[in-house]
DNA sequence: AAATTATTATACCATATGGTCTAGACCAGC
DNA sequence: GCTGGTCTAGACCATATGGTATAATAATTT
């Protein structure tokens, strides 16, 4: 009952992760993945109540593998003493070196967050986007009280652009250049250089 | 052959724009363009080749009307003395105007170039991006040239930043707040400026 | 009034979707 | 050997898609 199973379950799993990291929830289809998986409907109805809940069920693993990553990563590090701009730093070379590590999981992360005409499980996106916004709420609040930022913006203003660059920062170097992990580390550093000098004291 | 023609024609572009407006290219469905335009079928297959002939012909519509509305404010202002970050704010600020007076147009064309899975004209889309990519060719070296940026990064830097950032521009914000056209310009103000102290010398 | 242009309603097509159901087979542990 | 969990193939469903065809009918121009 164990391995044939897990077996089919994994190959499932692979070709779902194919399928939902090229086409959005909506365009993705279940029968593509099935076919691709090399399994019967019947096992994959067998498995999993419908397409939602297998979509959930990845989604809910890539998450958590990030979670896991980024936490482990973030233990080792001694955040005593840097300001804002270094502790985000940090933080984009790390989130780099997931989408390096699981880059599948790290692609359905993000097209998950991106997801507009979704019809999928909202509360789910509230949570995921939620722990960035409190991440960031948290983040953004100490600098302010350590004077980080200058005063010139708004805290409104400071925050979404934030958000805004965090959650799409992979987007702008996703050149083939860009995936090495010498120029990642250095478009960290400029990028962040270039967030000091515009947000900072 | 005019009048009915014409309203008829008129429906069909209303009704397709909200439907182009709210899902992708593929998502849209013919059939419900066609339901809320309130036309036949055949009407629809009288006045167009095809799904992607109407789509083609209203985002040219879009694209024309953006084009000309941008042409005509810009001839109105007077660029000499002006940085490339002066230059840049009027840009956002006039796309901005652009955007508040013509909303569906804005979003279809925004809509388009974030397209991914897009087996949409591709030729099309080349133009698109090409001329932006020309215009800010242009002007970064315009700035180079004339000392508006700094040497803290590298050209290639300078230019992935602001392609995306200019590309996207309206996506960091993109709350219901901010499309009243006061908080836009507030917000292309307060933008360029943190492009500014970023890049600027 | 005649001819042309627009428009209608309807039926139809092939294809794809997510999902259900069944009858049987495989294969493990008891 | 039997039982229960796993898997298969295929038929089937309702629904939706973009697109075609037809025949009758309005509306407009000539």
């Amino acid at each position: 009952m164990k391995e044939k199973s897990f077996e089919r379950k994994n190959e499932l799993i692979e070709a779902a992760l194919d399928e939902f990291t090229q086409k959005s929830y909506e365009n993705a289809s279940l029968n593509k993945i099935i076919k691709n998986a090399g399994i019967s409907k019947g096992t994959f109805y067998y498995h999993f109540q419908d397409k939602q809940a297998l979509y959930l069920f990845i989604l809910k693993t890539a998450g958590g593998s990030q979670v896991e990553f980024i936490n482990k990563q973030m233990e080792e590090q001694d955040l005593k003493g840097k300001d804002i701009f270094e502790e985000l730093k940090l933080q984009f070379q790390i989130s780099g070196e997931f989408a390096a590590a699981q880059p599948k999981y790290y692609r359905l992360i993000t097209m998950f967050l991106k997801e507009k005409e979704n019809k999928i499980n909202k509360d789910l996106k509230d949570t995921f986007e939620g722990s960035t916004d409190l991440w960031l709420d948290e983040l953004t609040k100490k600098a302010m009280k350590n004077g980080d930022f200058n005063n010139r913006f708004s805290n409104d203003f400071l925050k979404k652009i934030m958000r805004y660059l965090f959650l799409n920062y992979f987007e702008i170097f996703n050149k083939e250049e860009d995936y090495e992990l010498e120029k990642m580390l250095e478009n960290a550093k400029n990028f962040v250089d270039f967030l000091k000098y515009g947000f900072g004291r």
